[in-house]
DNA sequence: AGCAGGTCGTTCGTATACATATGTGTCGTG
DNA sequence: CACGACACATATGTATACGAACGACCTGCT
């Protein structure tokens, strides 16, 4: 990413649904900047094991089934077919994940972590719990609660 | 994206900093899914005038400040140099955007926006606040403020 | 049994997103 | 004025992210 920024502060804002348009007040601008924000502390504390966020969701999410069917999982982390694709393709390279042909679904492939993704993982867990904390961290404890309950009820996560 | 999901709620949590962890209700995984929301409102409504966020984020800011340059438009709108080159370079090859040396600095390039960019923006800007409005539809209003208020302070935007 | 419609995994194409490297240009300091 | 540190735009490589299309397969309905 850029050097950060700090440019000068938004001026004035126009009544909405016009022709004016503060992209620094818009809820998109504001979530792709703060999943920015993640993604970089991410890098940062858990990018010496290799991993990104979305390759250790899915490590995760196979460590907390056991063994899971790769769609599912890809509904699960929120993951495409196709990005879950890749993500799996290139953790199975990786040695990181077996794979097997599902004796109840000729179509599917139930996936669970190999014994050096075991370990990989917990120490990967380790370092996301402290990843969350840096990310809330210009937060008060009630806005950490408050942000979080909030992003829950918008993705319908109840 | 896939179907939706609905999956099973999530069970119980452990404490932190453990081996445990809830994908569901970590600020990364929130975040991601929330922004994703977005993305896909952005392209129901906006989409058929073949604009991504990131496309219509550069214009808006180019149409906000007149002429800026590249690298300016990359910090004001979070971008990388290596990505709004290449968002530049695909809406300069639509004819949305002239550009023109720097006179005083002869490393950097001037953008702004031509007269079907302007056009197209200004349809584009309408439609924006509209989706907007369907992304943070599931919250009251109170909720919506407060959202914005959090991710702002979080994305250090004052 | 057989078929229609849907699902699973895969592939292709395009668009972010960013690290890294490079060539060119600017600027402050000596 | 010269030089080193830095800034700007670009290029390359990798990893999401997703639409669209495909072949193989499953399932419910007839």
């Amino acid at each position: 990413m850029q050097p950060a920024a700090k440019l000068d502060a938004v001026p004035s804002a126009t009544k909405p649904g016009e022709c004016e348009y503060v992209l620094e007040t818009q809820i998109g601008h504001l979530l792709r900047r703060a999943h920015q924000r993640h993604v970089a502390q991410f890098e940062k504390e858990v990018g010496d094991l290799d991993l990104t966020p979305t390759q250790f969701a899915a490590l995760a999410k196979i460590s907390e089934r056991g063994e899971v069917s790769q769609n599912l999982l890809g509904r699960m982390t929120a993951m495409d077919p196709a990005t879950i694709q890749g993500v799996i393709q290139r953790l199975m390279a990786r040695g990181l994940i077996d794979r097997r042909p599902d004796p109840n679904d000729r179509r599917a492939t139930l996936l669970r972590l190999s014994a050096p993704g075991r370990t990989l993982t917990r120490e990967a867990i380790r370092r996301a719990h402290h990843v969350s904390k840096g990310v809330l961290e210009p937060l008060t404890p009630d806005d950490r609660a408050q942000l979080t309950a909030l992003l829950r009820k918008l993705t319908d996560l109840t």
